[in-house]
DNA sequence: TATTCATGCCCGTACCGCTCC
DNA sequence: GGGAGCGGTACGGGCATGAAT
């Protein structure tokens, strides 16, 4: 920086000046201070600002392990949220759900710098919990009430369910993730709830992990039951892995068994057949967390409305394709009677709610 | 650390000796400086070890905005290997192919104090370009030369193309990514290449981006052109466009058309049919190119024989499942033949090569 | 010789002070 | 007198170095 303030003739703190946009310059120097950076390709040091002024404008993510989809969207949605507000965003990874490996996450990115944290990894009731010291927004469930930031995942699993039931199934499977995830409680709270509602039975559910092998495993073994026609699956991959499964018993989707996955990950529109699912808002989101978290940062003094969450925006939606039909009300349907009506963009699918 | 120094009764500056381990401390001394720092809960602040040391441990990763699988793996492949060898890394996106998007990223990771960077973006070879004033690894093709890692991005077109011809086809149509992307190109080349091999006629190549919206939209051109058979999509993404596309026609994969694609994502075992694919060893390449520039940044003096690429390591190799099989040699083929003969665990298929 | 301490410096920014009109 | 415009100094929290015990 000095070596900018002499090449443009001033000192130090006006260069200062100049590059944080604070304090008044005169414009033929603040002219002089831009030709100069822009000669000798100057560029601040960001680990001196951040000693000097305590801010870093950095903010931490926890995330999970897995590839999923979903994760992967989170992700790029809170990177993308941060970018558009002049933020940086780290990442840390946790393998398991219990605290020690949350807090030892936290940690790493309380030394990394960050001024809050998003948490958008599974935490459990039981180990509620948030890190000290600093702002947090969670991606989690409400159930718990304290954290600050929701999806209504109940509303994904009854959404789901509901529309199955519609069609005119006598009731719903559910292939779900890990129990432990409140992700996939709630999910399943939301299932049952739509079943009781509607009186029906309520199946068994199947928990794995969230990938398409486990959905794929579950899937074998509804596909040996013959009652099954209608599979909530927790997620698209779990929905994938399960419609294969179908697919190697020889039983047609949608002609004998629905399914219906949560996400509505890029391809689900091109599977055969397109994935009716449930989609989440992960770009709005994420993009509401960040800003939650952002305006938390930047004038504590809560801005009064602007923190409570326009939950509107953040409703799940049901996109109907076409691996839901009503059950075949005969003994067979083992004809492909079903080509897409998907239009040529492949994204579409009716929406519904 | 000020006060961790009085809480040990030491120094500041024996705390620092005791934190960064160099330096010789005695053992009651080290003792008493370790208690201190759990009774406090002090954490060094890395701004100021930075600005210290001049060093960061932070890599950057110039990856480009979009979604696929492929761009995922290879981000959460970096990140893994750089926590794995204690460094941190941050990411930068660009949106263009353009040597100016490339400039702006490598900037914006300079001015985060990234000490390397991993180009994992399109370079096209008129823009060839290495940021000034650090190592650089590249994800790229090896045409340039430049480059110092590699994955043989012609092979696979090889591999993918030599396999449906092997199983008789007479030719191979192919479906690629934005022809500015030296992967696509490489990977155009190799199919190219087999099929002059072969003798055979090189139909034209269609290019679209790389979402499973444009694998759809090539797709359905070449499902109304009947005497394709065999069709190489440069991505698993591409292919299950391509794949829906040819099943909205009615045309059965693989009895009528058969399908191959790259990367081999997690849910491509789990496709309708399973999709044969070209596996390309994403984490091995990652994490060979982080060591890369790790060991570039601890001792520039390079260590001989491990700069070397193991191109063992890194050859990708053909996951043959059901989505491809002998052209039809009749009229018809309509049936639906194969039930897939893939394992229970779904991860399955014929490795080849 | 084995440890420990004291000082300067890394590179910005905050704060205060000084000059001018 | 007051404000625009700019400079000087004192940090922030660590580490390197050489001096001291």
């Amino acid at each position: 920086m000095a070596d900018v303030a002499q090449a443009a003739g001033v000192s130090a703190q006006t260069v200062s000046r100049v590059l944080s946009g604070r304090g008044i310059v005169r414009d033929s120097t603040r002219a002089a201070v831009d030709d100069a950076v822009r000669r000798l390709g100057y560029q601040p040091n960001l680990a001196a600002r951040t000693l000097a002024t305590g801010r870093t404008r950095r903010l931490g993510i926890i995330l999970t392990e897995s590839t999923s989809t979903a994760r992967i969207m989170v992700e790029a949605g809170a990177q993308a949220a941060c970018r558009r507000l002049g933020y940086r965003l780290t990442s840390a990874v946790v393998s398991t759900t219990g605290i020690r490996s949350l807090r030892r996450a936290a940690d790493q990115l309380r030394s990394d710098g960050v001024e809050g944290i998003i948490v958008a990894a599974p935490v459990t009731a039981r180990d509620r919990w948030t890190p000290k010291g600093f702002p947090v927004v969670s991606l989690d469930d409400a159930s718990a009430g304290s954290p600050e930031f929701v999806t209504d995942q109940r509303a994904i699993g009854r959404l789901a369910t509901e529309h199955l039931l519609e069609l005119g199934h006598r009731t719903v499977w559910c292939v779900c993730g890990p129990a432990q995830w409140p992700e996939a409680k709630a999910r399943v709270e939301g299932w049952h709830a739509a079943l009781t509602a509607a009186g029906v039975v309520v199946p068994e559910v199947l928990h794995g992990d969230w990938t398409p092998h486990e959905g794929y495993r579950m899937g074998r073994l509804l596909a040996e039951d013959p009652s099954v026609t209608g599979i909530f699956a927790a997620s698209d991959e779990l929905a994938i892995g399960a419609m294969h499964a179908l697919w190697d018993a020889g039983r047609a989707v949608p002609d004998e068994v629905s399914v219906v996955g949560v996400d509505d990950i890029p391809i689900a529109a091109h599977l055969c057949p397109p994935l009716t699912t449930v989609r989440q808002p992960f770009a709005r989101l994420t993009d509401a967390a960040v800003r939650l978290l952002v305006s938390k940062l930047e004038h504590r003094a809560a801005s009064a409305g602007d923190d409570g969450l326009d939950t509107q925006l953040t409703r799940p939606s049901l996109i109907v394709r076409s691996s839901t039909a009503a059950p075949a009300s005969g003994t067979d349907g083992t004809h492909r009677s079903r080509v897409a009506q998907v239009d040529a963009s492949g994204a579409g699918g009716r929406r519904v709610r």
